[in-house]
DNA sequence: CCGTTTCTCGAACGAACGTTCGATCTTATT
DNA sequence: AATAAGATCGAACGTTCGTTCGAGAAACGG
């Protein structure tokens, strides 16, 4: 663990995963992005646990003791796939959005974002949104600081929705926009984009049911308000303060 | 492993928990479900693999030998801990769709029960979302069967209601399937019933997005349709070949 | 061309893992 | 009280794991 080292992580960590300043060894950049690729591969096929460096290793034509030459411990070559993989998504989406007023377009953005880019991504997607819990300590918190971004950049995006098209919805925006992270997140376990409808499709269709879900009246009637569901419209939903898990 | 271990193991697996027929010790079955209710709390908290057999007796009160009195290996625990869990879930929703017709209100009574379910054994409901890949051959394919029949169950309501409710969506019901099971599965990432809204008002709102969003016209033009997306309703939703993943 | 840095690897270490074995203690049956 | 069966446990075995070390090969700057 030289400075050198050191110097290349975190530039690499300060952007998105295509690192800008600090001229870095385009020879060591590759075979550090290739070796993350394989990694990716092979701990979304058989899990973070049961993919033992040693295996990885063997999948990238790498010697064992030669991984140590790019990660200092398996747990950061898990992290550096998870926040390479969220940083880009996230990026991308916020590129997306640009010039994008209504909410109603919003949606549509994030959702063909996010399930192309899953569709593009899919081993790395996985390991996101499966292993998030195996990362411990300062890599978690840095983790759950990631996705509580995008949280908020589609929590926002709800909130704006119903201001605007559903003023007197009876709806829980946190409870909406967890709905959707869970039909996004759920995709690496049965979507397989090869074999199934486009990407297009799917999104549209996710899209669809998402805001005609949101926009319009309920179809069965609300009757229980432990917790206080709210009942009309007088405060502007307030936030919730534990936006995410954090275990 | 004796002949009364075999025979009481097939005894709990026939049956949907609470075993029924082959009177057993009520003192074996009654530690053997400690057991089990600690080791789901664990791996729910760790994950499988950190989960050590170790770890587990301790947390159990058990030497760690004698938790093999009780199972013949770390997965058929892990097996037993989904089994059981899955199929009271299946069962106890079976039994609630009894005499209920309507697939409008079939499907309010599947998601009722699939978020009381989970609001009452959190810690198994993760489990079973979370683990089922840690599982290998014949439990991994028998655990599949069961989640295969609750998948046709829910794509069932789906299909009826689509018909019946909505004849000319566009819809595809396989994935209007899998992004319900999406919100559902994904609960126990964020849902802490005891901090957040009352099951009931979220299984409510979850119902409602469902229905809305399934029932009325698309909000946004649909343009793609690579795969052969429906355009108009002329068959009957083909039914899908590989419904669930296979890995 | 040399000296220095970067890269690569075989071999090894200590720790933790799942599982087994045989002895001991408890409970139930006669 | 004697005997058999069930339950529990300490100790150990063999394997796999993440990580380290030091030596050698390759790439690079002068």
């Amino acid at each position: 663990m030289n400075r050198q080292k050191i110097e290349r992580t975190f530039a690499s960590e300060n952007q998105t995963g295509t690192l800008v300043s600090n001229e870095t060894k385009p020879r060591y950049d590759e075979k550090l992005n290739r070796i993350l690729a394989v990694a990716a591969t092979e701990i979304a096929r058989v899990g973070y646990d049961k993919a033992s460096m040693r295996l990885v290793s063997k999948a990238a034509g790498v010697s064992l003791a030669g991984m140590y030459h790019y990660f200092d411990s398996k747990q950061r070559m898990l992290f550096l796939i998870q926040f390479r993989t969220f940083n880009s998504l996230l990026n991308g989406l916020l590129e997306q959005l640009q010039g994008v007023d209504d909410p109603l377009e919003q949606l549509q953005v994030m959702v063909r974002a996010h399930v192309g880019y899953f569709a593009n991504n899919m081993e790395a997607v996985k390991v996101c949104s499966h292993e998030l819990e195996s990362l411990t300590g300062d890599a978690y918190d840095q983790m759950l600081r990631i996705r509580n971004q995008y949280y908020e950049l589609t929590r926002g995006i709800i909130d704006r929705l119903l201001e605007r098209h559903a003023p007197s919805s009876s709806f829980d925006p946190h409870v909406a926009t967890m709905c959707l992270f869970g039909t996004l997140n759920w995709l690496y376990r049965w979507y397989h984009p090869k074999r199934d409808r486009s990407p297009t499709v799917v999104a549209n269709q996710i899209v669809n049911q998402c805001l005609a879900g949101l926009l319009h009246e309920p179809v069965v009637p609300t009757n229980d308000n432990r917790g206080g569901a709210r009942t009309s419209t007088i405060a502007p939903a307030a936030r919730n303060t534990h936006p995410m898990d954090e275990d």
